[in-house]
RNA sequence: GGCAGAUUGCCCGAGCGGCCAAUGGGAGCGGACUGUAAAUCCGUCGGCGUAGCCUUCGAAGGUUCGAAUCCUUCAUCUGCCA
């Protein structure tokens, strides 16, 4: 395996550094042979989400530059818990944790390569946690950590008014413990992870260098965030999640194709493996003609086709473009129709024609209720067939039905439903 | 342990016996403009058979014709004193 020169170059052109250890020293590293490094993951939920994927994106680029990966998937952190601003997490079942890691393992593993010279491994922290005695943890590792320096970090200053409890305080001995035994049993000089990790970082970066006196490298990703400066990868369903039975690759597809203007170039550079010359095009492109969206539409099919796979994102595209074309939708057939609508969300099944409007919106699920349902209508975001219904008690009748079959609802904007009837 | 104050809808935050489903802001949602973008403007924002009714203001009781508003107990949080 041959080594890519411009690694860390690209990584920060595409601005995956937010911090970092001494980079002159790790661009040496990077540039002796295959570097070991590792990313953590935390099962915190049955699946893996946005903030993970760049995680994975950024594992990706350094294994296909040469280096050796390690993914570590926190079975012993994920039952402790990090501490975070919003407070004091809720404990989770060691059941839980133990099918969640599991189930995150299983989800990151296309992502890497498992054959040859510098194969991907996956450990669990779990396994040389599981065993340490709180004496010789207290003793080999509590002694390297002076608590007047873990109260001055961030994340725990933040929590001393409203409180933390011992078990997340201690959570850097954990995944500076990690780091130690990576280095010790697999010769890992690397670790990287979101920028609200950086403490955990350096408290693995420092752990080695006063337990074994050896240098290793650390960098933090940067947090993406809205153009108005709020957390990105939020949904009213909540986060983007990878899992297809937790987010529909659809509504996946969808969130990146709707990113806004000036983060799209953004989004290529972290989330793409677009080249630079590709990108800046594509910029430029979008500056010229931004109504294409051309951006977008390459920033979701790139995204979705290396999270869902080419024949998923092909299907979706031909889906949005049915629904979206703002064409007659008579014209698209019922057959293409059924595809896409089923491809957005689980369609409607009645017996027959009879219920208004306002009962299919809510059996649908585009709205909650009825009142919301009226809502809609009087507000004008209630459509039916892509035409706008005026009539809260209208009831859809044979000549509404698209090939006999079928009827589009929509909600506002972009919320679609079908409605089939056997 | 003692004293004082807090607890309101997704979040923040008014209300302090009837005019309160509850002011205002934010988020969300819809419309207009555009490009399935941003900004802006407008509207909406507990449920139901939209007449009115039902369930909401930490929890449980109580006073009253009537309570988010008063009383009692409990829970949680904050400040002051030990």
């Amino acid at each position: 395996m041959s080594l890519d020169p411009t690694l860390l170059d690209d990584l920060e052109w595409r601005g995956l550094i937010a911090h970092s250890t001494d980079l002159d020293a790790l661009r040496e590293d990077l540039g002796e042979g295959s570097v070991h490094y590792y990313v953590g993951f935390d099962p915190t939920a049955p699946s893996l989400h946005m903030g993970n994927l760049l995680q994975i994106v950024t594992a990706m680029r350094l294994q296909r530059a040469g280096h050796t990966p390690y993914v570590l998937v926190g079975g012993a952190t994920g039952l402790i818990g990090d501490p975070r601003d919003s407070g004091e997490r809720t404990l989770n079942s060691a059941e839980t944790v133990r099918d969640w890691v599991e189930r995150v393992r299983r989800q990151i593993e296309p992502f890497l390569s498992f054959d040859g010279a510098n194969a991907a491994t996956m450990v669990n922290n779990l396994d040389w946690t599981a065993g340490l005695s709180t004496i010789d943890f207290l003793r080999d590792i509590g002694k390297h950590f002076p608590v007047n320096r873990m109260l001055a970090r961030d994340t725990v200053k933040r929590r001393l008014e409203s409180g933390i409890s011992y078990t997340e305080f201690s959570y850097i001995l954990l995944q500076s413990l990690d780091y130690l035994n990576l280095f010790r049993t697999h010769g890992v000089r690397l670790q990287f992870g979101g920028s609200d990790q950086w403490g955990n970082l350096t408290g693995g970066v420092e752990l080695v260098r006063r337990s074994e006196g050896a240098t290793v490298h650390a960098f933090a990703t940067p947090l993406v965030t809205k153009a108005d400066g709020t957390k990105y990868g939020k949904t009213e369903g909540g986060a983007l999640w990878l899992d297809p039975e937790m987010m529909s690759p659809y509504a996946f597809y969808q969130f990146w194709l709707n990113a806004e203007d000036e983060k799209v170039g953004e989004l290529l550079r972290i989330f793409t493996f677009l080249t630079r010359a590709e990108i800046e095009a594509l910029e430029a492109e979008h500056a010229e003609r931004p109504f294409l969206r051309a951006g977008q539409r390459t920033l979701a099919r790139e995204v979705t086709t290396l999270v869902h796979g080419a024949d998923e994102t092909a299907r979706i595209e031909a889906a949005s473009a049915a629904l979206f074309g703002g064409g007659d939708l008579r014209a698209a057939g019922a057959r293409t129709l059924d595809a896409a609508l089923s491809t957005a969300r689980p369609m409607l099944e009645v017996e027959s024609l009879g219920a208004t409007i306002v009962d299919l919106l809510v059996d649908a699920g585009l709205v909650k209720s009825k009142g919301e349902a009226r809502r809609a209508v009087a507000e004008g975001g209630a459509y039916l067939n892509n035409e706008r219904v005026e009539d809260p008690d209208l009831v859809p009748g044979p000549g509404d039905l698209i090939d006999d079959q079928l009827l589009v609802l929509r909600r506002g904007k972009k919320s679609f439903a079908g409605v089939r009837v056997r």
